[in-house]
DNA sequence: TCGAAACTGAACCAATCGGTTTAAACTGCA
DNA sequence: TGCAGTTTAAACCGATTGGTTCAGTTTCGA
């Protein structure tokens, strides 16, 4: 794995209960916020002493962003499931939406959201560290099978970075509204596969070639 | 103005300064979020004492409850502009496209969105206050019209619901991404326009009868 | 012009906040 | 076994929080 990167990292501060920390941080800081979350809360969370989290993090401040930073690359690694860059467009734009639904309507996902919308004022890197680990990372990936699917004459795309914006957009209709406000939080297969059918026959109306 | 129909309210509570309480409560929560808004700031920004503020509001949460629900129906209002339910798709969808972006975009709304999303789970009521007036409002409006343009045989559409889902998400195509994440906030005609004519070309491929 | 109601400002309260300190207990390597 | 480095619990700090109280001023209809 990427262990061995990570040990050279700017930041071996002393410590064995480093991930301890952070998990509880996470706990505590996806739910209550930054404002809103205590440190007390958060060393319980952690199963720590207080004095042991100050160890680590000189300030609440940089604990939170230290968590946000692991959430976002961890959901990063989650946007890069691989894509079959060779199969035809129906069927890997219905695989790639499912897994897109799954991913954006997770508790996990719509945590880290929100607490990331809700910061970005207060704290300015974490938009952008959300934005370049989801959003903007899918899109690359949409875009690069895209252009793949264009050589081979499948489809007819001239912007690609906003055909692959748009079927993001799809797929979200309605659900991830519904979720990210906690109207609904389980959506059944049929719910689902409304969208998908709806955003994949969308999509191909209009960038598919005939055949 | 509507002072004469005020009166008749649920909640005619003392005072004549009650807007003037709910204008600084706006600025303040939605800038600060409800934990990290005080209420002297509250009372500060309002040109109130804080003896004043408590003789309207039992209580901070109250108070919160209080502007979002006043916020949200003007939210409402807004989203309740005319659609001209006699001229033709490609024209209305435009018409409805450019508003809806700068709807989404403005300051306003996304600080509104940013405060609901963030508090949606202390308060369970707001999220589903702000769903009504915003997007299932919007969607209503959207699904009306197309109803009307299939009874004229200009569109071919079974799912309604979904049909007008489809069309607000391809508006917010990137654009709002990037808004609520605080990493773009002025946006260019040409960038806009991208966008509006990405979503009328796309919807209509889909659901557009060849004419 | 009078008087009740609304409003003010500041002092005040207990609770909680982020953060520090300390002396003792634990951990794991030599 | 010894010892250095971590971790611990709890007490503690000043600042700030949401909320109350009250004596005095302003407002405005009758």
């Amino acid at each position: 794995m990427n262990i061995i990167a990570e040990q050279g990292r700017v930041k071996p501060r002393k410590g064995r209960k480093y991930d301890q920390v952070l998990d509880g941080a996470r706990e505590v800081f996806l739910v209550s916020g930054f404002e809103g979350a205590s440190v007390d809360d958060i060393a319980r969370a952690a199963g720590v002493s207080k004095a042991t989290l100050y160890s680590y993090f000189p300030d609440k401040r940089l604990m939170f962003t230290a968590m946000a930073e692991r959430e976002c690359s961890r959901q990063a690694s989650a946007a890069l499931q691989v894509i079959d860059m060779t199969a035809p467009p129906a069927l890997v734009l219905r695989q790639t939406a499912g897994r897109l639904i799954r991913i954006i309507l997770s508790d996990f996902s719509q945590r880290i959201f929100r607490v990331c919308v809700a910061e970005s004022d207060r704290f300015p890197e974490l938009g952008q560290a959300f934005y370049d680990s989801g959003p903007a990372l899918g899109r690359a990936r949409i875009a690069d099978y895209l252009r793949q699917a264009k050589a081979r004459g499948e489809v007819a795309i001239e912007d690609f970075e906003l055909a692959a914006d748009q079927f993001a957009e799809l797929c979200k209709a309605d659900l991830w509204t519904r979720a990210v406000f906690g109207i609904q939080n389980r959506f059944s297969d049929e719910e689902i596969d409304r969208v998908i059918e709806g955003a994949v026959t969308t999509f191909l109306a209009r960038y598919g070639v005939r055949g």
